[in-house]
DNA sequence: TAGCATTGCTAAATTTGCCAAGCAAAAACC
DNA sequence: GGTTTTTGCTTGGCAAATTTAGCAATGCTA
């Protein structure tokens, strides 16, 4: 129970974290994100300060469409149950993954990917 | 704008009649269904005459769940945006890469989003 | 530097989701 | 037939979601 709450809290402060990230990336004032989406400015404030438990499905789409980022995505951040049921953890931690990439190339793929071992072989070295 | 209304009208409706349909298929009462789900037989009574405009994803899930039918469907019912199934390129190529880069911690993360920029800002300064 | 615009934020107001309480009718029981 | 239980529903109220209004600080411009 306890564990259930502190995880609501968690998910209203990661939500907001990452809409605030989101926001800073598109160099969007809460006015302009206001203006494109309708969503009131002190609302979008509340939402980044996590302060909010269960915004609406149709405001995070909206967000969602502005900044660019997966629709499903927020909806898990927000703490909502997600259609599709793989691992959550890992699906959360991919998709938040995915989005902070975004696309890449094959070019960049390989060198991430080299990079990674690389780093993995650094660590396991020592 | 009229015709949002009315399609917001209409999807109450829908599902309200979506519900109680499938409460009468399993013969359970609004209390029995209460018990098993923990929402109030009132609001339930509500849900099903369309009273609620947006009900949490949370009801919904529940609902799903003990009526065994598509959690998705509820919420397009409901009129939530529903994830747009990805085009099967992106999503081929999000698995893929996905799947070699397999799980990774936060810190490889960070390493990876520094990596990426990197060799974009070398590849964007030649 | 003064005046105006923009910004992020908070308090108050409004709207809405959800519940406890209770009612009337029907069903079940003795 | 009377009593109890179950049922669906409405109402009033609380808390949360969202908006409106306004403040202080900062940035911009002439």
């Amino acid at each position: 129970m306890l564990s259930t709450l502190s995880n609501m809290a968690q998910n209203t402060v990661k939500l907001g974290a990452f809409l605030s990230s989101a926001r800073s990336k598109l160099d969007m004032s809460l006015r302009a994100v206001e203006k494109e989406t309708g969503i009131s400015n002190a609302y979008l404030s509340q939402l980044e300060h996590g302060k909010i438990k269960t915004p609406s499905p149709q405001n995070l789409h909206k967000l969602a469409q502005l900044y660019r980022v997966p629709y499903e995505l927020l909806m898990e951040l927000a703490g909502f149950p997600i259609p599709k049921v793989p691992s959550a953890e890992s699906q959360t931690a991919r998709d938040t993954f995915a989005a902070r990439i975004g696309a890449v190339t094959e070019e960049e793929e390989e060198a991430l990917v080299e990079y990674l071992q690389f780093i993995r072989s650094r660590r396991s070295r020592r």
